[in-house]
DNA sequence: TTCGAAATATATCAATTGATACATAATATG
DNA sequence: CATATTATGTATCAATTGATATATTTCGAA
């Protein structure tokens, strides 16, 4: 039997204890091909990445690809699941101070302080980080065209940040429970996250930037700001 | 010589006078792949998307592909300017209104209202007109990933729109001059759009709901306007 | 009606590509 | 050290797919 079976419904490491993780010789392999994978997923897309070409990015051949992760759309699960660890780890403290200011009977201002740090954490991990703009890229082009790892994307990112947001919008219009309203609200904010990396590719054209610098960002996260403002 | 020669570095009809147009039998087959090509590239993206499934759908075989358009790639060429054309048609008064505006010495309150109904008749378009949404899905992807497709797209709707709205923004502002604040302000507008496409995907999951209603239309165009009140 | 051009179909090619059978090497464990 | 397990490389297969050579049909002009 080999590893790539155990892969089959779940892409978290194979049947080994947690303890001896990155352990073993093949935990190296498997995360060469993983990174290697999210560059080409993130840069061509599922169809258009082709499993030669991540093989060779992560200095092996095509079979250890199918014994990690079972199939090129293993993998591109695998790389999905990565993606949201990365965004969780990131938004992280921001998630955790939302959840607080849920939880515990706040005020109107504390959810509107909430629910721009939680924006703010959003707009710099697209825009700001060089390393997860992979993901974004991967995500936008899920959105586009739900694949394979749509579910993974909506289960673990739009619907949690939507239901999220929803509690705080609501709580700034001090609304007893949740309005429908409130949850197209929500919606729309959310939604307008990837917009981000859109913004990335026009502006980088438009504007003749190589990178979004720090201004932009700054300019892009106060606009944000006073469109919570003006809930 | 074939028809499909004319194509290269044009995808206008090829060589005959426009008066006949439609009349000779081939314009319909051109019209009927065409229409498949929207549809087919519109679900699946141009690398996943096939031309055996298109020649399918315009109820022909593989050659006339070719014939009429070189290749894949110019077919998927045709079928970026055909989007831009119906972008073009259902925004022409919109348009045309902004332009004159524009070159009129208008004051603040017409520029905003000009604006207004720019953004209104793109969103009408993405999220209201049910044949559009192919356009809109094969656009979102080539923003994901920019293709064979993205210098139509950008050159005939980005560019122009960043333009136009970059100005009426400025007029709002009473500047003298479009100054970059105003630019990239326009740019976070433009590029939102695209995003009703997101939306439509993940309101429709989120909400249960199998299309999008006369009343979100209402509410979103509601709160774009409220948007532009308060540049 | 006749003839040449335009249009369409059949059959096939060649390249790409995901996957794997098989052999070999590396590693860990007793 | 010996051996079973894990890991990796070589070579190859089979399916998909864009493209086209070639034959045939359709159509319009003379």
């Amino acid at each position: 039997m080999t590893m790539g079976d155990s892969v089959e419904g779940s892409v978290a490491q194979p049947g080994r204890d947690a303890v001896s993780n990155a352990s073993r010789k093949g935990d190296q392999s498997r995360q060469r091909i993983l990174d290697a994978a999210l560059i080409e997923f993130g840069a061509a897309g599922f169809k258009s990445a082709t499993t030669r070409r991540i093989a060779e990015r992560a200095k092996t051949t095509l079979p250890p690809l199918n014994y990690y992760f079972g199939s090129k759309e293993g993998l591109y699960r695998a790389c999905a699941e990565e993606i949201v660890a990365r965004f969780e780890r990131a938004n992280h403290d921001a998630v955790a101070a939302a959840r607080r200011t849920i939880e515990a009977a706040s005020g109107a201002e504390e959810a509107r302080d909430a629910l721009k740090k939680l924006m703010a954490a959003s707009v710099e991990l697209i825009l700001g980080n060089a390393t997860y703009g992979l993901g974004s890229g991967i995500i936008a082009r899920e959105l586009a065209e739900p694949g394979p790892a749509f579910d993974i994307f909506y289960d673990r990112l739009w619907l949690p940040g939507i239901e999220r947001n929803a509690r705080l919008i609501s709580r700034i219009k001090s609304e007893p429970d949740v309005s429908a309203e409130s949850r197209v609200q929500s919606i729309l904010l959310v939604s307008s996250i990837p917009s981000f990396h859109t913004r990335r590719v026009v502006a980088q054209r438009a504007m003749g930037w190589s990178a979004i610098g720090a201004a932009e960002l700054a300019l892009v996260t106060k606009v944000l700001h006073l469109q919570i403002d003006r809930m």
